[in-house]
DNA sequence: CCCTGATTCGC
DNA sequence: GCGAATCAGG
């Protein structure tokens, strides 16, 4: 069945819209196999369209941030991820996290745009996210510098190599 | 991938 | 007029 746009059901649509909800979460209350799309095209139709730009920080209101007290810094640099290979290693694949760890230097400063010829390419952190960038310390093996190379460069494993893979990785992550 | 609204176009 | 498909963006 689909009512169709009766009157009371466009009211509530106008309503809803005007109220911020968005076209998703109108269609769901409006029911009776309503789909957002309808939702949009009668919006459209109706000629209420606008309203600010909502998109993903809706979740209520659109046009008045409620400006929340934040009292967390975007710290905790996050579950460190899988960096996928950004430069040429001979040793792919490598379930390394190349995180910030304690380092003398400054590990991590260089970006995509300072990152110099001989700045050592070890990606640190998410390529994904803004916080991402190179150690940039001296590149002394290849791209990498030497502590990096070492990890880089990982010579052919043995037989059992594999715990001490990650045995010489483990510092690494 | 999740989500958002905008547009198109056959019905 | 309607809305699925598609597009464009976050």
């Amino acid at each position: 069945m689909t009512p169709g746009w009766t009157e009371d059901r466009v009211g509530a649509l106008k309503k809803l819209w005007l109220e911020g909800q968005s076209a998703s979460q109108i269609a769901k209350q409006l029911g009776g196999g309503v789909t957002r799309n309808a939702v949009i095209g009668k919006v459209h139709r109706l000629g209420l369209s606008g309203r600010a730009t909502p998109s993903q920080p809706a979740r209520t209101a659109t046009t008045f941030r409620p400006a929340k007290t934040r009292t967390t810094p975007p710290v905790q640099p996050s579950a460190p991820r899988r960096i996928e290979a950004v430069a040429p290693a001979p040793r792919p694949n490598l379930p390394v996290a190349p995180t910030p760890e304690r380092a003398p230097d400054m590990v991590g400063t260089a970006t995509v745009m300072t990152l110099g010829a001989h700045m050592c390419k070890w990606p640190i952190g998410d390529p994904s996210s803004s916080e991402f960038s190179f150690c940039g310390r001296r590149a002394s093996e290849g791209v990498y510098c030497v502590e990096h190379a070492r990890v880089a460069y990982q010579p052919a494993l043995k037989k059992n190599g594999s715990t001490e893979l990650a045995r010489s990785l483990r510092r690494y992550i």
